[in-house]
DNA sequence: TCCCTGGATGTTAGTGGCTAACACGTTAGT
DNA sequence: ACTAACGTGTTAGCCACTAACATCCAGGGA
């Protein structure tokens, strides 16, 4: 009871997950159809949709949520919000790629050329979008006025852009050095830049 | 030939829609099979797949785009790119609003209360992240640079709340207004607005 | 006028994601 | 051991979507 139960029940999520991206990288994302990612693990069919909603939240799940929202609400309240999400995401960022780049670039990849998982990647930044949500707004919990929805919203899109143009060129660049350009892009004033 | 051609194809297509937008809303848009749809506007199945890609397309799509680009086009390209999409939709957004809000106002519900069309409402903003980003780089017409992409696609996720923020209590509020309430968040400097 | 070529449509037969219903085994707390 | 709960398996089925091939219809040229 102490310790998170991981039991029986997270061996075999993980399982499958393992088993999953193995085979995503050999065959492809559609050449992978749910029932062979079961057998590949071990477990049935039904299985493994007891453990994931839909085929693509094997690949579109994310945690390093938690820390950007403390970043966020940490920030002065009195700068511009997307001030604000640059600057948590530029603490943020950098030691997370340092220590997952790998997983990053596949997860990017793989979300990149398959369409099913493409089109929902919004999805896949939710967790994001919602920490920043909590972040800027600490007070309305459950509700957030339409000004932080949007800048939660549109921060999280153009992160999503900065993740697409690194991993369209195969990891080439830095990643927190797009998104750090992404977010200013926002900001940019006439004058400054370019 | 002179006029656009405007066959049997479109006809066929345009009953499809209707029929979908009808069924929809009578029993729901997961309580209707392709199937039906297709027998209700008279048609087989596989027709329906020949007109729309997928069951979702048939909800989201959206025609104002080209305007949109012009109007960006149009601002002065000195001004911030948040500040001149936020002008062109303040433009351009009253007066598809005043024409189609009952159109809006139906797709809109019906996106929201379907998880799979929620899901895909990034794709249904597709077509105006792209005219921003034509509208803001008329130069690059294929691959613009980041910072472009980064501001059309995060404009489009502003909007993209705002009108979930307006169909959710029921259009009461003033779309135009939420729309710029949204795209003004994204400029919030220290000092202005609360 | 007849043909005939191309586009839109139909038919059939799949594949594969996902759900429902129910039975079974293993494990944990008593 | 007893039982309750949970993870799992089996089966059966719905439905989105695709592929392959047949058909029908309109319009242009012989």
């Amino acid at each position: 009871m102490a310790r998170r139960d991981r039991g029986r029940g997270e061996r075999t999520r993980d399982a499958l997950r393992a088993a999953a991206y193995r085979l995503f990288l050999r065959d492809g994302y559609d050449g992978t159809p749910v029932a062979r990612i079961a057998a590949e693990a071990g477990v049935s069919h039904m299985t493994f949709f007891r453990h994931f909603p839909t085929k693509e939240d094997v690949v579109l799940r994310d945690d390093h949520d938690p820390l950007l929202e403390r970043l966020v609400r940490e920030r002065p309240p009195g700068e511009p919000p997307v001030a604000r999400v640059r600057a948590a995401v530029a603490l943020a960022l950098p030691e997370v790629y340092a220590r997952e780049r790998e997983n990053l670039l596949l997860r990017a990849r793989l979300i990149l050329d398959a369409p099913a998982l493409r089109r929902r990647m919004g999805d896949s930044m939710r967790g994001s979008q919602d920490a920043f949500e909590r972040g800027l707004a600490p007070g309305s919990p459950d509700d957030p006025p339409l000004a932080v929805r949007a800048v939660a919203a549109a921060c999280t899109a153009a992160l999503a852009e900065a993740v697409t143009a690194w991993a369209r060129d195969g990891g080439t660049g830095h990643l927190p050095d797009l998104a750090d350009e992404a977010l200013a892009a926002l900001q940019d004033r006439p004058g400054e830049r370019a």
